[in-house]
DNA sequence: CACTATTTGTCCGTATGTATG
DNA sequence: TCATACATACGGACAAATAGT
């Protein structure tokens, strides 16, 4: 009788458990019950299951399930008391959002100036099968790679950046690209680009991506595929971007005709 | 020297793998070796680096190398030889994808012929309250939502769609909506549309549009929202899609001074 | 005030997995 | 390959705090 969350958790829960990954069996019941208690599932004040009825529940030992508890009770999430049982200290608060994504998209037209870019890398390594071949590389040749993040004003990232780039001979400083557009210090190469193409997309964010973009691994992210040609049709260059679309999203004015586009 | 990519791990790769859950060494350098060869980024044949030189650029010990190798072993990804050092058995073949989507983007033009309309629901409800103030109803007014899926013609479901309708005398009809364009019965019924603004973002898939669209529940589709005003500046249509990233993708073309949309 | 059931805390021994030199 | 150290996971046993009868 003492917890009323018997059914928090859906045989998906259990199944997900014996992940592929060798990650210790406590960290996964640890980080299944942490989401439950950060995204409100479990409110304040709840009381968690018994040791023993999680250890029932995700069939591991007793000492499993404390040690998953005991790391709960140490980021405060729960507090924890003998003979009395494991409650929720955490309060969850829902976001009171929406509100900023409209001010994103009106900044967009003068983006330069009023976002912010932080290099994470530019190195010359070797690319991916699918981008080398793109890009016309030879097997063990390198391109061009930078990986930068972008940010508001306010300091909320929201793109995330891969471009692979070739046939430049200076290659990028990290400096040069905080504070110039990468596609100026292409130029400035000597390469002329004529045609440019974009696809837009969706994707899952992976780890990498989730934690710049201050989202949850595997959550949905606007992505963007732009290929930049020079005048003779050769691929130059291929930027992959990917959006949190809390923060940010793509506005289109299309005229009357156009509306094939359902 | 023996291995030909000194150059495919940057320090980031490296700083990654410190990472937040207590996962075992020998499997995050597995996963990330895994993930180059899968991607072709270590070409077939290739020799690997040595457990010394994965030792030291990880900085790990030589047994904890040796162990990831030998995952990569038994996952044929790699074929071990005492004296030979380790090389790549496994074959990248780029998937055989992107086709049909350049395909679905070529169709887009002449869409209403070339695709199919499933009408999953026509009524005249009462609709949820953010719809209802964005459309300025009162509080029990309802309005005409429309629930449709467009597939390809190979009958391959790719878009969900979800509308609400008002100041229409006529309604819409599920016949109607299976072989005419939606707008097109909006004008029949006297309102002019002028202005339109359509936002792209993703959103994860629920229940109900995974089953429509062959996605995972949970899984990244891209969305459209589009708001349809009259001539007077009054908001009469409201519609949401969402397509399957797959099969379905929105192709752009800028002229070169429009870089500013990285 | 016992007496009891519940629940967490602590300790034991053992086995296996991970990582080092 | 070996020896070593530490973490993970199990089952069991008992102690200590809490709450109700």
């Amino acid at each position: 009788m003492s917890s009323a969350i018997e059914k928090l958790f859906s045989k998906r829960d259990l199944e997900l458990m014996q992940s592929e990954a060798p990650t210790p069996l406590y960290f996964q019941m640890y980080s299944l019950l942490k989401g439950r208690i950060l995204d409100g599932s479990i409110a304040h004040g709840t009381q968690m299951p018994t040791e023993q009825q999680l250890a029932e529940m995700f069939g591991v030992s007793r000492i499993t399930a404390k040690r998953a508890m005991d790391e709960l009770a140490a980021d405060e999430l729960v507090e924890r008391r003998r003979g009395k049982g494991s409650h929720v200290t955490h309060h969850y608060e829902p976001e009171p959002v929406q509100a900023p994504l409209v001010g994103m998209l009106e900044k967009l037209a003068s983006m330069g100036r009023q976002t912010r870019i932080k290099v994470l890398d530019v190195e010359k390594v070797i690319p991916p099968a699918d981008i080398r071949s793109e890009l016309g590389l030879a097997k063990g040749e390198k391109a061009h790679r930078v990986i930068r993040v972008r940010s508001s004003e306010e300091g909320e990232p929201f793109a995330y950046y891969i471009s692979w780039t070739v046939g430049i001979k200076k290659g990028f400083s990290k400096r040069e690209l905080e504070t110039n557009v990468r596609l100026d210090t292409i130029k400035e190469n000597g390469l002329i680009l004529s045609k440019v193409e974009q696809y837009l997309g969706a994707d899952a964010a992976n780890n990498e991506v989730a934690r710049e973009l201050e989202l949850k691994a595997g959550a949905p992210t606007l992505t963007l595929v732009r290929h930049s040609y020079t005048k003779d049709g050769k691929l130059v260059d291929i930027l992959f971007c990917q959006y949190n679309p809390k923060r940010f999203q793509y506005r289109m004015s299309l005229s009357m005709d156009d509306y094939h586009s359902e």
